[in-house]
This record gives C-alpha cells, structure tokens and sequence, in this order.
DNA sequence: TAATTAAATCGATAAATATCGATATGAGGA
DNA sequence: TCCTCATATCGATATTTATCGATTTAATTA
C-alpha cells in the first residue's frame, strides 16, 4: 500500500537529480529520440535508461516509439499535475496562530 | 562552483522525501514549533533537524528564533520561486520537430 | 534465418541520504 | 553561576539511488 506522500515524493524524485533536469530541459525544446538524448549527455545508455524510467513514473514525460525508436516528449497532463501538487503544497490553509506544544507558561 | 542544475536540484530536494512532504502539509496550518513538528511525526529529534535543514536550505521554509524556540513556516518568496521554476522547467519551447540523432536512412 | 541495433533489464558497486543515539551549543531561568 | 531544556551537530549504520558494463529483448534489415 502507498500512502499519498510516498506517491507524491515519487512525483517529486523526477526533479531532485542533476542529470534528470538536464534531460527535462532537452526536452523543452521537443520530443526527442532516446539516442538524440544520449548524445547530449555524458551518460551510459543505461544510465539514461534508468532515469527515463524515473521521469516516465513521475508522469511528466510520455514516451512514443516507432521502429526501433522511443520518443520522449514532455507530458502536458504531468506536467499540469506536477506543478499543482507543487501548488497547493505550498499554499497556506490557515489562520495563522503560532503554537508551541511544549508551551505551558506564558 | 554550483550549476543552475545543482541549485535547482536543491531546490526540489525538498519534495521528494516522505517525511518533508509531511512536515510542509503540517506547515500548511501555519507557523509551528519545531516540538509541534516533533509530537506530530514519528521520527526524531535530529531527524526533524535534518530535515529542517534541507527545507531551509532549499527556501521553501522559513524560521524564527524566540527565546528558546524554532518557528518553522512556509516562506511566501521561496514557495514561488519553486513553484515558478518548476512550471518553467515543464514548460515547452519549442517549434516541435522530432529528432533522432541516429536516424539516417527516411 | 541470421546479423544488426535501440532500448530495457540485470548484477555489482559507489555515492548519497535517512535515521538513530549521543553529545554539544546556547539561551533562560533559578 | 549552575541547571534545564530546545535545537543543532556528530558519528555510525542502513537504506536508497546513481552509475556502469554485460546481457537480454524486441524490432529491422540483409
């Protein structure tokens, strides 16, 4: 069973290593072919491998493949995810109190 | 020396650990004491120090020091600046042409 | 069918990270 | 000044993750 912080920690893996924001940014400019990607990188093919693999779980990157090829593009729909998780972790419920638990006198 | 890819994997480092996650939804309420944090998690006293730290040093939190105490809060500043770099890392560029660098027969 | 090739998977290793208990620091109050 | 208490830091360990080279898989072409 997953909780939803294990689901959305996983979400959030995709954007918390070097090499994966560099993939993420060569794709901004469109799909591209896993070898197009290897290229640019200074990666071993199953390094790129494997973090495709992480961005494809995180759903921010889709894949399409066509002969011997795999195209990964940007995910609108992840994407559009990706960000209002971030959204609304970030946004306050409150009516802000400051508390101390440990409190007891004034 | 820090690329921009080491800063902003930093950055998200914040996001992709379970118990962060928890402690930014706690924070969600408003300013809390690090001892409100403590009773509220399952983890340790230097664990929740730990990962304090990563949260401030990633800009999302914020803390304020009062007599013998940690008020720990959602920083207005640092919440849009990861959210405004992660919606930019997934926005697309692009004229969109697919590529392969290995492509060279039609 | 056999050879080629793109990508995924496997197994091993190294590096990074989470966690804990113990100790240090530093502020407050007695 | 000494004691207490909240938090930070340290040192050790366990878990997770990144990386590589080798192998497998699956599709393509000769």
């Amino acid at each position: 069973m997953s909780t939803v912080y294990e689901i959305n920690a996983k979400i959030f893996k995709a954007f918390c290593d070097e090499n994966r924001l560099r993939i993420l940014e060569l794709l901004q400019g469109g799909e591209k072919c896993a070898c197009t990607l290897q290229d640019e990188l200074p990666i071993g093919q199953s390094t790129l491998s494997h973090h495709m693999k992480i961005l494809l779980e995180s759903g921010v990157v889709e894949v399409r493949k066509d002969k011997k090829w795999s195209y990964y593009s940007l995910s609108d729909k992840g994407s559009v995810v990706a960000t209002e998780k971030l959204s609304m972790l970030l946004t306050k419920n409150y009516s802000d109190q400051a508390q101390c638990a440990c409190e007891s006198e004034a």
